[in-house]
DNA sequence: GCACATCTGGAACAACATTCCATGCTGGAA
DNA sequence: TTCCAGCATGGAATGTTGTTCCAGATGTGC
């Protein structure tokens, strides 16, 4: 607790929003969301509570802000296709816009895999105001791709939105997984965790679920990232399918 | 606030997890997720914490619980076939399964519509335990009707998550919708509300949004369910286009 | 060198989840 | 009936949280 350097130090590293957003994104990663608090908060930037309310109104808009810091960081990898730090000279000559859907699909995947609290502030910040700041990010970002396809203008609301929402989903979901899977085994493979969780539903009564039964096995081998980008594929294909049909089908 | 009745009702109205449970939805539902808060419940409920605490272990718990409660009569009436309270004498004699997946996730987005906090908390209980009681729950409900498509059993569990993960992205999201529209104006129509949303869209920067600049008009007549329902015909069209095909496409 | 708005941090406050414990109640045994 | 064991209860107390208040420090205009 360096009480005593603290007057030298006042303007050489000044709080900033930034600073203190970035922070809070570090006490996250590494403590949890319980593990963001105003008093860890002080203390790591060794300040005071009327110091970072100066910045910040409240926590809820310091969790707006640290989402829509990590959102915009992934859309923005996403937007170069899905490879990591690509060297910006030549940015996918030919990609496709379905590469470039996954491209984004897989920045906002690996990002909650790395903020695992990242799903849960998602649907808080979109349950509060979900036309706010990162609504758009990511609509932006799918939707530039999906204009690139051949959909006819009056659905690109409706195919955007749900590749939106199944990424929101996916993602999720997947980075629950993760999370847990490396909160139950810090150095084992995540084969055990499956395994774990195969045998439970296994193990569900067959009479209220019999499909869950039937599919538990399946878990095992399974790839979070594999199936994240087959359900991608699997919008995709109904977005050709569906859109590329002259007038529309009699009846489904 | 009877204070003095409560010695002769204390076995009348025994207190039980259901009561609690039940108590903390009508919370949630009036007052917000936070709303739910021990005091209130203890108010609500004629009796002090201890008592509470005696059938829950902590607050997580209880809202494990009550998100467990809301989901299983979601998918309970979703398994019906969409239909709200449908006489039970001939549960719809032959639905397909594409109306009966429709069902279920409607019964989902009804849910979450009904009770705006169901979002964030199943967000927040997919974080916390993954495969706990309410994946399963969901799992089966869709996984069955899945198994009635022609789906090789191979591809159940991936097209399983993938509708289901577009379920809980798409219902949140759209959840907010109307939360933040039931908020914002109690009884104004929602046209104004979107109204606003696609103004604000419309004013973003050129540069950076240009389709979501583009798409903002398309805001203002949509119907939450419409689109949702579309979405789920998105997937569902993706599924029967790659299932269908024989052994596999040589390329995508 | 002086005043001003900007910025800081310590102390104080209300609300919260949770724990503790003395007391009430109920169903069965004497 | 009377008693007792144990399930169940509710009020008081605790520690932590987000937030507010305000006296003072800081750097910038004169």
């Amino acid at each position: 607790m360096a009480t005593r350097t603290r007057r030298s130090q006042r303007r050489t590293e000044a709080l900033s929003r930034e600073r203190i957003v970035e922070a809070a994104v570090e006490l996250l990663d590494t403590a949890g969301e319980s593990g963001l608090t105003f008093r860890a908060l002080t203390e790591r930037l060794a300040t005071g509570p009327g110091a970072i309310y100066w910045h910040v109104a409240n926590k809820d808009e310091l969790l707006a802000a640290v989402t829509d810091a990590v959102v915009a960081a992934a859309v923005a990898v996403g937007r170069t296709a899905g490879t990591r730090q690509s060297p910006p000279e030549k940015p996918e000559p030919q990609a496709s816009p379905q590469d470039g859907i996954r491209g984004v699909a897989l920045g906002l995947f690996e990002a909650i895999e790395r903020h695992p609290w990242l799903a849960t502030q998602l649907a808080a910040q979109l349950s509060r105001s979900p036309w706010g700041t990162v609504t758009p990010r990511m609509f932006e970002s799918i939707g530039q791709q999906v204009r690139a396809l051949d959909v006819p203008e009056s659905s690109w609301f409706t195919v955007t939105s749900a590749l939106v929402h199944y990424v929101l989903g996916a993602a999720g979901q997947n980075a629950a997984n993760s999370a847990s899977a490396r909160a139950l085994a810090p150095g084992v493979d995540r084969a055990r965790f499956l395994d774990t969780v195969s045998t439970a539903w296994e193990e569900l009564d067959p009479d209220e679920y019999p499909f869950t039964r039937a599919v538990a096995d399946q878990i095992r081998g399974h790839d979070d990232r594999e199936q994240f980008l087959a359900g991608i594929d699997l919008v995709l294909a109904g977005i050709t399918a569906t859109q590329r049909r002259e007038p529309r089908p009699g009846q489904e």
